[in-house]
DNA sequence: CACTCTTATGAAATCGATTTCACATCAAAT
DNA sequence: ATTTGATGTGAAATCGATTTCATAAGAGTG
């Protein structure tokens, strides 16, 4: 079932087959439609193997998530993947787990396979990777950050600036006896830059952060809570406010605070990161940082399509997050009440 | 770049290196490494296309799901692509939202591109696109579904069978007033066969479930709340238990529940299906049926390797799924309370 | 020692579509 | 009427690795 074979029956060349599918206003009208009408009389699918091979292109983008676990990376994934498809481009995916070596491997492998261009997430990468990158002259862009400053392309959001804004909420509030619970921050530029731009939002307002009020979590509902757990049963004085790295932390801390009859947020101040489907339904409904996860993935993908087509494309693409106030924030208790499983 | 670069490089014919690469000790150790040194040095990287095209073997697979957006599709797909990656397959994914058409469109150009074996959901699937596979004498694997006297091969679970266990569950409990929120039935067969296994069950113990008990609703916890809202304001018993086709229905339905003081289990059971993350610790923790979609995609990645390489595998592979008993669902009050809204 | 068998390697054909280049045809312009 | 240009088509080269087939060298056997 070859392309010579519609050929014979449609009695032309070969070229003209080729030319009738990849430029059918090369082809006329009449010839066109004979070819047509053969193709579809031998079920003819073309070898995309021999396309790819001869014309150099491969018509496959390659995506390096972290996970597919993750809502807002599936929805991204799923976003581009929608965006680059009505373009004929398919989706080549792949995940690392968090480990850059890991993502570094599979970027080879990506490119192995003809990938002709790659959606990346972050900016942190082994530079190993980025000299890949080079060497094979594809374009790619980093998304879940934005900064015009960065010498590769930005499709997403300052992390940094983000994470600040819901301190800030919390500032504004009144709290300064602040705790958080971050994502891990190694080899992870997201869960760092928000951290630092929590760090730096309340060092403007002269409140401290030391190591002692910030811990570290995996993302689960179960780490969120046992994080939670371990901040309020340090021997100091109660946090009136928790910033978490995301939801799903967010979601684990509020059910700890509950278990613990800490009433949120008239006790204490749970806020998240990321708006997942959950945030407006939990108990209360969460204050957080809305993500636009699909957007970011469309935007990576029309800035893909862009380079890919040869045009001018602006390297730098900002998706906006927003605050999205809730019932879980509130202004502190006016007197510090120190309660706790300290005071019996 | 090329394999002729290589073998120029280490003395030796492309025929050579391709060994090397391929059946690395179809080579002799001596020459081997001087090869291995040559890629080494001029960073050669396979062509996939060339490859593909002469070997005939695209070493891809696709993967063909409603969508990307639902948990435990998502991590059916990661599971999948992960065990294929390790025996050097990459994963193509297609997304179809639950619309068979679209599934057989992305299916053919998964096809096109060359996928050599095709993981699908559910056994509802356009004719066309069996016969496609059967023309294209391709392996696949329906996932999401286990029944061993279909003549496709299977992996997964009964969903008829596993909704009559949660079902029986309630009815054990003394439950015969039941609602069922289900999943969009049209073009799905496990939502279909939810359903069906739940009016069996309930008609095994002569409780009717007529088309009033029934809501079907898509998949968002706001759309199980609505649904949940429907059903508890009929003019008819209020019911004391109420079957989800999942646990995002189910999480809405306990939250309209609570929004209307009516107490779970107290008032009435609500239970769920999949067992994701948070059906532990929603309030009450739900009553569920876990679903292991991560062995899911792994059965169905062993039998596609399988295929590929020729053994004998079996035709279909069940994975167990669990009854998990949590406290949102008891037995009903002694007198049917009769409360809500229709009462001052 | 001659003979078979294995092993390691190379030369050349091949996979199937695309693309370059050439050619023919016909319309428009001088 | 000749030239120019545009348009449609075909022949053949090509993309880069794999694979078949042939051959040479070495190992084992009688």
């Amino acid at each position: 079932m070859r392309i010579t074979d519609v050929a014979r029956l449609a009695g032309c060349a070969p070229a003209t087959v080729s030319r009738a599918v990849n430029n059918p206003d090369k082809v006329a009208p009449e010839m066109r439609s004979r070819i047509q009408r053969a193709m579809l009389e031998l079920g003819y699918v073309r070898n995309h193997a021999a396309r790819a091979l001869r014309s150099q292109r491969s018509h496959m983008v390659g995506v390096l998530i972290p996970t597919l676990d993750y809502a807002l990376y599936a929805r991204l994934v799923s976003a581009a993947g929608s965006q680059l498809s009505v373009a004929g481009i398919s989706t080549l995916i792949a995940t690392f787990d968090y480990d850059l070596e890991a993502e570094l491997r599979e970027a080879r492998l990506l490119l192995e396979r003809g990938a002709e261009a790659l959606i990346l997430v972050g900016d942190y990468h082994r530079p190993e990777l980025y000299g890949l990158l080079h060497q094979f002259n594809v374009p790619f862009v980093n998304t879940y950050t934005y900064d015009p400053k960065s010498i590769y392309p930005t499709a997403g959001f300052d992390n940094s600036a983000s994470a600040a804004i819901i301190a800030q909420h919390l500032v504004h509030l009144g709290h300064s006896n602040i705790c958080v619970i971050s994502g891990i921050t190694e080899d992870n530029d997201r869960t760092t830059r928000r951290l630092e731009g929590i760090r730096e939002e309340l060092a403007r307002h002269g409140i401290p952060l030391p190591a002692s009020r910030v811990i570290e979590s995996p993302y689960s509902i179960s780490d969120g809570k046992e994080a939670c757990a371990l901040l309020l049963s340090r021997d100091a004085p109660q946090p009136t406010a928790i910033v978490c790295g995301n939801d799903v932390l967010a979601l684990g801390a509020l059910i700890e605070c509950s278990a613990r009859g800490l009433e949120v947020p008239g006790d204490i101040s749970v806020v998240g990161f990321d708006n997942l489907e959950f945030a407006m339904h939990s108990n209360p409904p969460l204050t957080t940082i809305d993500v636009p996860a699909r957007d970011m993935g469309i935007a990576a993908a029309e800035f893909i399509l862009g380079k890919l087509g040869g045009d001018e494309v602006a390297m730098h693409n900002s998706v906006e997050v927003r605050l999205i106030l809730r019932d879980s924030s509130a202004p502190p208790r006016r007197s510090s009440p120190r309660q706790g499983s300290s005071r019996q």
